[in-house]
DNA sequence: AAAATTAGGTTAAGCGCTTACCCTTTCCCT
DNA sequence: AGGGAAAGGGTAAGCGCTTAACCTAATTTT
């Protein structure tokens, strides 16, 4: 069996309460002990039961992470964000597929809270509003990542998609472009963003009339493709000359599509992504795209999940940070 | 505060052992007093402890996943395959990155034991085969990915990687090419892969006697890039006309390093990956790679895992399946 | 030198479950 | 009708920690 406090305790000749003191490093206790039990400790390969003391202390050092997709690099690369954080505090992470399935998210839900996780990191949420409004009824530590809910007074740390949206296009306009399309995905951010793009648009004084190029679908390359096989198969002097996508993995079917009915990129068509993904240096060309800073947002993150763990009922805060045009190769001025 | 399971037993008016024996369906219960509990745990949104059922069952049901990098796709899509196995069986993981840092892996490591996983899933170990025996010496159920450590009796569930790299090998033989480059990256698999492209060359009675042509180094996109320019600057009858990489990042790379030297793919230069990530469909021209059979290998995995979990005497056991090469774009003939 | 601190531990009561074992009833057989 | 088995549930002892409260001896204070 592996040795428990109480070994250690024997074994040292000391109480196991003056065992639990160095473990946790607190309490009174001198230098001779001290070095005795570590001593023992080490002889007898301790490893204290982080299960055991989870139960007294109320705090098991993990929290839960719930995602749409781990194999999505937007998300993966979250989660490796959030990760960090939580090993550089000692603690770790427990990663929650979702498929933005409502019943999967509610059965991880129950099974984090049963797990007693110390609080959870939910992003892009896709209709548990309930849920969530219940888990902060409940007092739950909490916060949205990427995607806020505004009706709920929930700590989030989303990027501004509404500006980024509006970035996006306003850089594509700046290029000449006047004819836009505009590929949605049904992530909550994303209504933002064309939001944004629409209001581009209007404060530059162009109508969008044409609402074939305004398509609305889930984010897959091959739904990226589709919608711009749509677009793009319209009459000369309907279609777009650039495309703003929602993300990256649509913005790479632009791409995709674009080649292979013969279009050069950027010569024939711009095209702008979000997200910035790794995907975003992967494809050809390089895509440009909408920074999410989500190294800081993961470190914010973090820290509103901090402040609730430790004050369960402590005001919760909703931070919002700048998108970054980064500009590759998947635009240029428009053609003609 | 939450209701425990004396909550329950009192509103109920029975025994906490009842309460228990409802809870986990087992024990002598009249479908009356069953009833009547799963009410009252009901009405008090009973959620039990997970975590104090852990301390006296000996049972987490999460299993700790070690891997390189949680954002790198074939990492990721393995965390995911490994989550849904563990989702199934009311489980969940730990997601753990090391950066190939063995400190930090013992630091994981010791974490997670301390948090008492059920067990270990550790994928694409590096160098720390002194602690993996360590933890094979303790009894951890635990089973290797993707790279096996052959003096060790471990479990394992591995790709034919030397297989994998006489196939692409093999292939690019077919096209007629004669002068092949390789790049390497440093994780433990891919010396296989050199073995089996060094071997399927010998077979094929060509000699491989210029050492420019083998490149080793770390798996990033930037790194294929710059051994694709060391190879591909050499002079015209010196320089591959074929390339196989040991992972997709390298290869794409490869693609990137090739185009900006004005080289076309497939038609000056045919390069294959190895894993078959997602980014293979991501880049232009998409990526011929070998596959590993990423789903089986991660049901395997959980089953070997549970076998020690159920029993950790068990002997274990070590699977390898079949690599399969999925030809793509970047692939073709030997130029004139 | 007596009183008050302080240092260094110990005691013991939980934390919220599981489970072996025991105790009543009730049912069924012969 | 009497005895054994089965059904239904309770008792209590952990699981391996944390922590408030307490105790003793040594040190300081005045």
């Amino acid at each position: 069996m592996k040795p428990t406090i109480y070994d250690v305790a024997r074994e040292a000749g000391v109480s196991i309460a003056t065992v639990s003191k160095v473990l946790n490093n607190n309490g009174r206790i001198s230098d001779k002990t001290r070095e005795k039990v570590s001593r023992v400790m080490e002889e007898l390969n301790y490893q204290p039961s982080l299960v055991a003391s989870a139960l007294t202390s109320r705090r098991t050092g993990t929290i839960g992470l719930m995602i749409p997709d781990i194999a999505n690099p937007f998300f993966a690369e979250t989660a490796r964000g959030i990760e960090d954080c939580a090993q550089q505090q000692g603690g770790d992470l427990i990663v929650c597929s979702t498929d933005r399935d409502d019943e999967k998210a509610a059965r991880y839900t129950s099974l984090l809270l049963r797990k007693r996780v110390d609080g959870l990191i939910i992003a892009s949420h896709t209709g548990q509003t309930e849920m969530i409004r219940r888990l902060l009824a409940d007092r739950v530590p909490l916060v949205l990542f990427s995607a806020d809910i505004r009706s709920l007074e929930s700590s989030s740390v989303t990027v501004d998609d509404y500006k980024g949206g509006y970035q996006a296009t306003e850089y594509l306009l700046s290029l000449g472009h006047r004819r836009l399309g505009v590929i949605s995905d049904n992530l909550p951010g994303s209504k933002l963003r064309v939001e944004g793009f629409l209001d581009a648009l209007k404060d530059a004084g162009l109508p969008f009339d044409n609402p074939a190029n305004l398509t609305h679908t889930s984010a897959t390359l091959e739904n990226g493709r589709k919608a711009a096989a749509a677009m793009l198969g319209q009459a000369e002097d309907l279609r777009p000359t650039a495309v703003f996508a929602c993300n990256d993995l649509l913005a790479i079917g632009v791409l995709k599509e674009a080649r292979s009915a013969g279009l050069s990129i950027p010569r024939d068509l711009s095209v702008v992504g979000f997200d910035n993904t790794m995907l975003a240096e992967i494809c050809h060309p390089t895509l440009t795209s909408i920074a999410q800073p989500l190294r800081e947002m993961t470190e914010q993150a973090m820290i509103l999940l901090n402040e609730s763990i430790d004050n369960p009922a402590a005001p919760r805060r909703k931070i919002m940070l700048m998108p970054e045009l980064v500009i590759r190769h998947s635009t240029g001025p428009v053609p003609g």
